[in-house]
DNA sequence: GCCCCAATGTAGGCATCGCCAACAACGTAG
DNA sequence: CTACGTTGTTGGCGATGCCTACATTGGGGC
């Protein structure tokens, strides 16, 4: 059991606080800026002590994918969560001015809940761009690790929740769940993935994204 | 008029060496892998050859992502293209609104078109992964290049152009064409980043995102 | 209760890298 | 033909990632 403290010769949870401090620099200057040593230096130890705890550079960087993904699951969690908004306890710096969501879609509704998830995962893009970036490295094509694949099959489990609970209420055409997780994850990520990139301004996705969705959403009940 | 051949001291035309060596390596190896004095190696110049053509790394890769989003443009054109694959040599223009060809309607049908264009931004993806994680770094959050935003505005013209069609031919409602464009090209670009990252395997997009694109166009005539 | 040992952190070295400054070959404008 | 801007070369500096040996710690087996 790790206890939090630095104490003399050991560290306490030198692992965990590589983590926190690399999930800090990557945020600031991307992962390409991240260096092992400055991290050993910013920690107080010496420039070799995090090799007893990541193989190699790329091993961090891969836990720290995994650990985004843990992150950005329990947000599509929490925005797909069917009961009373509360004040959101993570990820503030909300844009504020967007206007409140219009049309149709009750925060309880369907529609409503997955328009939820959508904003969450665009909030989470806006929020730690660089993060998004090394979660969907293309390097991950050449090999993810098992924990990788399993973290990202936890962080979509929201939206394949969410169209269970569709299909159960006859909004989701019989077969099509499939299908339309597929479509509504790439569609949101592909949201996301502008946002964080910057080629598309956060401010501009709120209507755009609402209303891909609301005709996504009404097409999953006849598909073709 | 630079020459291709390697004469004697000078080497002819080492910028677009350096570009294409470099494009080989990160589709190889990624972005992270590449090193100036390897590719100086490579290229059989001195190490301090590439700094006369760019100030810094960052500056080519930069200059590889603007190749990049150059060559996605003229595949995404080619894939929206009415009939024959052979139109117009190049010269796309910004905001011409070029009617040029006729207002067609030939084989490809709007949705056909469109799709065509989904398919090869996703083909590009497939083939060249590391190519569009560089692309759509999140650094560019952070000060992107004026080409490189020209490269993107010119990338993104074919799906403008190709609505601006539809707009006319009164299959996308009026006053929509710019929500249209972008919800049509944030699902694009979410099908084909997932397929670069491998969460998506290739061989599961096509029939997906057909249907995703039949929805959205029955959508874009009847919005909200 | 003691000692051994696996876990964790340290110290130093090596090859490589990006960047910089000084110098050299080239070729063209005048 | 010469002066000069362009392009490539050489050498050096500080920093990095990774490796190998060594040091300290604390807990588990006896």
């Amino acid at each position: 059991m790790p206890a939090p403290a630095r104490r003399g010769y050991h560290h306490g949870d030198l692992r965990s606080a590589l983590l926190d401090r690399a999930g800090e620099v990557v945020r600031e200057r991307g992962a390409a800026a991240l260096s092992l040593r400055e991290l050993a230096r910013d920690l107080g130890v010496s420039h070799a002590a995090p090799s007893r705890h990541f193989p190699d550079r790329d091993a961090l960087l891969d836990a720290l994918a995994v650990r985004g993904f843990e992150r950005l699951g329990a947000a599509l969690a929490a925005g797909a969560a069917p009961t009373e908004p509360f004040a959101e306890p993570l990820a503030a710096s909300s844009a504020g001015s967007s206007a409140g969501s219009s049309a149709g879609s009750s925060a309880g509704s369907f529609a409503g809940r997955l328009t939820a998830l959508a904003e969450a995962y665009v909030r989470f893009a806006a929020d730690d761009p660089e993060l998004l970036s090394l979660m969907f490295a293309a390097k991950h094509a050449r090999g993810a690790t098992p924990e990788l694949l399993a973290a990202v099959e936890r962080a979509s489990g929201s939206a394949a929740a969410l169209v269970a609970e569709g299909r159960a209420a006859g909004l989701v055409a019989a077969g099509a769940e499939e299908v339309a997780v597929t479509a509504l994850l790439a569609t949101v990520h592909g949201f996301a993935s502008l946002v964080a990139s910057a080629f598309l301004p956060a401010e501009a996705v709120h209507d755009v994204l609402g209303d891909t969705l609301a005709v996504l959403v009404r097409g999953l009940a006849a598909p073709r």
